[in-house]
DNA sequence: CCCATTCTACGACGCTGGTCGTAGGATGTC
DNA sequence: GACATCCTACGACCAGCGTCGTAGAATGGG
């Protein structure tokens, strides 16, 4: 029991993961940059919100350098699984063929988007019924 | 174009929601009665909350009777594709596959899930290619 | 050595969501 | 008619989030 469950980032908090998932570890300048495209917040802001997460878990921070260098602890996949299975059991009774039908029919996914679907169902059902 | 947006309910909106999706029209009372099994909150908490989201049009109000009698506006399914689709941009990138495999390994399925999403693409597959 | 720049720390603010308490009007019962 | 009960309206409060401004320490260029 080694695992820690860390807290459900916030969306800000969530924007500066998938920065630090993309990038690796960074400055909060690089990171902040790196948002800025999309984003026209403050610098401080970015910096407030590293520390926060800091507090949570949610990141780690090497302070050797005047300039501390953040890395994302949250792994994207537990996340991602934390994030669908929270949607999943508050808004759709736990059922992902529930889900599936609100999200496919919010955006339209492409048939090769469909045939990619298929092919994950196929590996799942290969390594669920026999235990591998 | 007679369809208006609504607003995106809150998770303590949502649960009420679901109340009304499932009794229909009902009343405060009935509302927060449905919702004590689970929950132990305030009458005028629900109260608050059912105001708050007829200002936002959520849900109508009738105020015939001395008990008013509220009544979901938001569908079920239009809400549905609103939550999914917005978790599919925020976190998966707008990727339904990456969000499934997230939401089935977050709640394992059952064969008989996988069996009926399956169907479900059948059916979009069957929709999309000769537009009927 | 001094000044401009860059960085962190920290407090403030506004907003929203969820919670509740209380006031006061309507209703029902004896 | 009087009283207890149920209803709505409304304001208060607190916590969390996102935003920013400013202070003050570290750094680096002339």
């Amino acid at each position: 029991m080694e695992k820690k469950s860390p807290p459900k980032p916030t969306e800000a908090e969530l924007e500066l993961l998938q920065v630090l998932w993309r990038r690796g570890p960074s400055t909060v300048r690089e990171i902040h940059e790196a948002l800025s495209v999309s984003k026209s917040t403050g610098y401080t802001t970015t910096l407030k919100i590293l520390q926060k997460m800091t507090d949570k878990g949610l990141v780690r921070r090497d302070e050797s350098n005047r300039s501390h260098v953040y890395e994302a602890l949250a792994q994207a996949a537990q996340t991602e699984r934390q994030l669908a299975g929270e949607l999943l059991r508050k808004a759709f009774g736990d059922s992902p063929a529930r889900l599936m039908v609100a999200a496919l029919d919010s955006k339209k996914a492409t048939p090769q988007e469909l045939a990619e679907i298929r092919r994950l169902l196929d590996d799942i059902e290969a390594k669920t019924p026999m235990k591998q």
